[in-house]
DNA sequence: TTAAGGATTAGGTTCAGGCC
DNA sequence: GGCCTGAACCTAATCCTTAA
């Protein structure tokens, strides 16, 4: 039996699956492990030992699909405030700001999940510089966990891309287990909440790879998908193959560019600056309502709810409606409702909320039931709508109408 | 697989009208 | 005026979607 493991073994060594460490240490004195780039990677000294650092410099001027990078210069604090509901970056700063992409061993996270490339963005002078620090083995962990915390502590914003969910926890994860000081900078803009908040209605994925085409102009040819990054690693790590390996390099370099125009973008547009499209207005509308901006809210609400198509146009105006029921002002939210079914719209809240107005504000039931009958009829040929709170549905109009019916007699028999 | 954020649902509270 | 009922509103809990 053991003779067989034995052979089996010695096979694999053969063909290359499995190498013994006489073979990794020729490997690493023809320099496939030590330089994955020659002329651009080298070896970085910590007081845990060595590890792989590759450093790129973009010209500001650089182009990274129709932005350049000097964009992000113009950032500023109060528009990521909105953006990101953060007061806490109100002073946000361009250049103290630094860019984290991970790429890892995996999804799930815990402890069986390695970060093996940390990729590290920030602006110095006229360039941007990236350094992306590698897992050559995994006993270089320490050493790479080091440079991150070495970096990040010069830094008191970082900005990430689903970071606060993915690449924060793991990395602290990882400095627990190897014993150091979990650090990160105080202050975390995470573009994924900003791209769910700003572009939800106007696309239908948020992932980096759907906001780099639909709005930053990038097309990215020969990619390696984020599923196949674990098995080139692990391949690397088996057979030393390097080939694939440069690609993950390549996908963590444009992901961290992707950032940075992201983040201009981001800003642009809570200046209210490249609204592009009425979902945008409603987002920015939604937003300054939330923070307390009202009168900038409303404006964009009104703007969306006019230049939009019905289904869009029509959830601007119901979220302006909404906000006048909420302060009480009748009058204004009444006009809302009673334009849009004037308009014969087809979305039965309209009739609600207006039948609503007429028997509790105006005591009008015989305008109330009349209504009600309008929606009852249009929902007969319509699935059930959302309310802001509860179905909108036949039983509940059909209810409604009643109780008017009731209403309505008994208000003819005591006039 | 994990967690944030949004959407939906359920339950509790408030308010107003009807009735005695 | 007090009680009952129903509608609207508010809040907390739960479910669903989304990303790496």
């Amino acid at each position: 039996m053991k003779r067989d493991l034995k052979a089996k073994l010695s096979d694999l060594q053969r063909t290359g699956e499995v190498r013994t460490g006489r073979q990794y240490a020729e490997n690493l004195k023809t320099g496939l492990e030590y330089n994955l780039f020659p002329g651009e990677g080298r070896e970085e000294e910590t007081a845990f030992g060595f590890c792989y650092m590759r450093e790129l410099l973009f010209p500001l001027t650089y182009q990274h699909g129709w932005s350049r990078l000097s964009g992000i210069d113009s950032c500023c604090g109060k528009s990521l405030v909105l953006s990101a509901r953060d007061d806490s970056l109100a002073g946000f700063n361009p250049r103290e700001s630094l860019f984290l992409d991970i790429e890892t061993t995996g999804l799930s996270g815990g402890t069986g999940t390695w970060a093996f490339l940390i990729g590290l963005g920030w602006l110095e002078g006229n360039s941007f510089k990236l350094r992306q620090y590698f897992l050559r083995k995994p006993a270089e962990e320490r050493a790479l966990l080091s440079h991150f915390s070495r970096e990040a502590e010069r830094f008191p914003v970082m900005v990430t891309f689903n970071g606060k969910i993915f690449d924060l926890p793991l990395i602290q994860t990882r400095q627990i287990l190897a014993g150091l000081r979990h650090t990160v900078p105080p202050r975390h803009l995470d573009l994924l909440q900003c791209a769910r908040s700003l572009w939800k209605k106007r696309l239908p994925s948020r992932s980096l790879k759907a906001l780099e085409e639909a709005l930053l102009g990038i097309k990215r040819f020969d990619d390696i998908p984020g599923t196949e990054i674990p098995s080139v690693y692990f391949e690397y790590l088996r057979r030393g193959n390097t080939e694939n390996m440069r690609k993950v390099f390549h996908h963590n370099v444009l992901d961290i560019l992707s950032m940075v125009t992201l983040l201009e973008r981001v800003s642009l547009l809570g200046n209210g600056e490249m609204v592009e499209h009425p979902a945008e207005e409603l987002a920015l509308g939604r937003l300054c309502i939330n923070v307390g901006r009202i009168k900038e809210g409303l404006s964009y609400l009104r703007r969306a709810s006019a230049k939009g198509t019905p289904p869009l146009a029509e959830e601007a105006a119901i979220e302006l409606a909404l906000f006048y029921k909420r302060r009480h002002q009748w009058e204004k939210a009444a006009s809302i409702w009673q334009m849009a079914v004037d308009n014969k719209t087809t979305n039965p809240m309209f009739y609600v909320e207006l039948a609503k107005y007429f028997e509790h504000r105006q005591r009008d039931y015989s305008t109330a039931l009349s209504i009600t009958e309008e929606a009852i009829a249009l929902l007969k040929n319509c699935p059930p709508v959302s309310l802001e709170s509860g179905k909108l549905n036949v039983p509940s109009l059909e209810h409604r109408s009643e109780r008017l019916r009731r209403r309505l007699a008994s208000a003819t028999r005591f006039s």
